[in-house]
DNA sequence: TTGAAAGCGCTAACAC
DNA sequence: GTGTTAGCGCTTTCAA
């Protein structure tokens, strides 16, 4: 059924050899062979088969890509990025979703399903400093984040504090003095929250302000219902608010929906900033400041780096040393801090 | 390198064939046997080698996902909703963007990276009818969407022009007589847009509503910021305005954007709904109405049918006829068209 | 410049 | 219950 090298070998009246060297556009063949052979792969409609191909070469140019979820937003374009950037590199990606749950990501990294890719870009959102060691796999590897630094393999961070830093001092700058932060994880001293929250702190030390537990809104996720309900939580304790620093954009959307709802005018009355720089930040009532945390500078490095370890690899090279890659960050003002 | 069934039958002091039926946990294989085997599987840390399994046995456990951008929500949610369906069947989802763009969508069914998986959803957004014949392929397809109907494939598609008609009453029920639409696509007959827009002529219609060409907006994609400068479009153009149906929630989102630029009050001066029940309308201020299209619905029809081929195709069985899947849709009320 | 042939790791007849 | 073995379609030495 399947038209194989074979057939248009038999076709093309030469050997599977040089049928193969036409397909990979290989010098080392005559001209007027070259033209007989493509002839009989059009006419019998050949496609290489990628499963004997990659068995055979080690190389299936399939790249996997993990993380919690594709219909959070942040995920989902950041997914956009790393297939766009990939597919320039001449590979797909194959998405494996965590949901975010400690046993799945644990999991994952050992699963017969990532066999047919050639290495990993991983989004890890439960995995801890302590599950370090689960990152010494036999594949190229490359994680993202803020959950496991100094693992064996590359990694593509931005800087959370100072980036959370500057979000809070876009706020103070505009006047805020009773700035609540909204995404904090209770007792977790790692990963985005936590730094988040330090870079926070450190902008309020700085301004020589006091900081205020009662100002802390802690979430369990990060989606806009969570937001919501911590703002409504803070608004109902009956402590002042005149600025919010949401940790990502759909818990400052969540939170600006409570705040609107509760009568309160933004920016007029209460400033809000995000993080993430989604793309509906700027459609929403008010447009939302945010901070753009160079999302395409990160897909785009995790594609490079990876592809480059498993070229790396594929020539028998010996690795060169894991590095890690810090990418670069900018508040973007918007009208929910304006005035 | 890499651990294969023959060194774990070495080690196992057992043939291949037996370890084999241990990873299969087949039957007939003595207990004993089986624990030896299983011991060497976990000391050695054997993975299949899945390319081989796929060049062997002629499926990969891959179903390919082709939409147009995986950033736009509608698409994320729709991604999510497949990704997680076909885990649950065991399969792996390996995704590829076209753009939108007809030369991506046209070489995609004929791509060779197509080649390791199992059968493709594909939800085309520049083909049109008389490109049915790129349909006949010869791999397990199914197709979601407008663009095709009656192809030589599975299709999933939801009853647009009752939907739209449904979203439309819905405004006249709210008391709205000079309703927008927008989001048509100059000069189409076919297509989601086509189908909407004749959805909302027949509510019209049947009110015994004049259809009113100003009050059709035109777009060239349907992002937000299509639907805002549709939106301020027809406000330029001093054409009345009370209610406005957008051809999908970001249309609807940037609309509802412009009207409130103009100082009109949503819902009201002028009532919006959407459609497409992304997760983010339940948070915007105010909430969007929209209309649900079952994308939960879809996904899970179109990877059922989609596996239901592969097994089918697998077992050399004759293959059923074609058949088309519609699935339901309802209209979600929230504060966009409250009052 | 082209051909012959080995074998990647696995599955599934078919033997025993 | 378990072992033997022939390929799946391809890449790639090695020879010619």
């Amino acid at each position: 059924m399947a038209v194989t090298l074979r057939d248009v070998a038999q076709r093309a009246g030469v050997s599977i050899k040089t049928v193969s060297n036409v397909v990979h556009k290989r010098q080392y063949v005559k001209d007027s062979t070259r033209d007989i052979v493509q002839a009989a792969i059009d006419e019998l409609g050949y496609r290489p088969n990628l499963s004997a191909r990659s068995l055979r070469s080690g190389r299936s140019g399939v790249i996997g890509l993990a993380l919690p979820e594709v219909r959070l937003p942040y995920f989902a374009e950041l997914a956009d990025s790393v297939i766009t950037e990939a597919k320039q590199r001449g590979h797909t990606v194959l998405i494996e979703q965590t949901g975010a749950e400690p046993a799945a990501e644990r999991e994952l990294l050992r699963s017969p399903r990532l066999q047919l890719t050639d290495g990993l870009i991983f989004s890890p959102l439960a995995l801890s400093q302590s599950d370090v060691g689960l990152l010494e796999v036999d594949y190229p590897l490359v994680t993202l984040g803020e959950r496991i630094f100094d693992g064996p393999c590359d990694h593509v961070v931005m800087d959370n504090v100072a980036a959370a830093r500057a979000a809070t001092e876009h706020l103070l700058e505009a006047g805020c003095r009773r700035i609540a932060v909204i995404g904090a994880h209770e007792g977790e001293d790692q990963g985005s929250a936590a730094l988040r929250l330090r870079g926070h702190q450190e902008a309020l030390d700085a301004a020589g302000m006091p900081r205020d537990d009662r100002l802390v809104g802690y979430v369990g996720l990060w989606h806009r219902q969570d937001g919501a309900d911590a703002m409504r939580r803070l608004l109902a304790s009956g402590v002042e608010v005149d600025g919010v620093f949401g940790m990502n954009d759909t818990l400052a959307l969540g939170a600006l929906r409570a705040l609107q709802d509760a009568g309160l005018a933004v920016p007029e009355g209460v400033k809000v900033i995000g993080f993430d720089d989604l793309e509906e930040t700027r459609y929403t009532s008010p447009t939302l400041s945010s901070v753009d945390p160079g999302r395409m500078e990160i897909a785009r490095t995790a594609v490079r780096v990876l592809v480059e370890r498993i070229e790396e690899r594929l020539a028998g090279e010996t690795p060169a040393p894991r590095r890690q890659y810090t990418t670069s960050y900018r508040v973007v003002p918007r009208e929910s801090t304006a005035g």
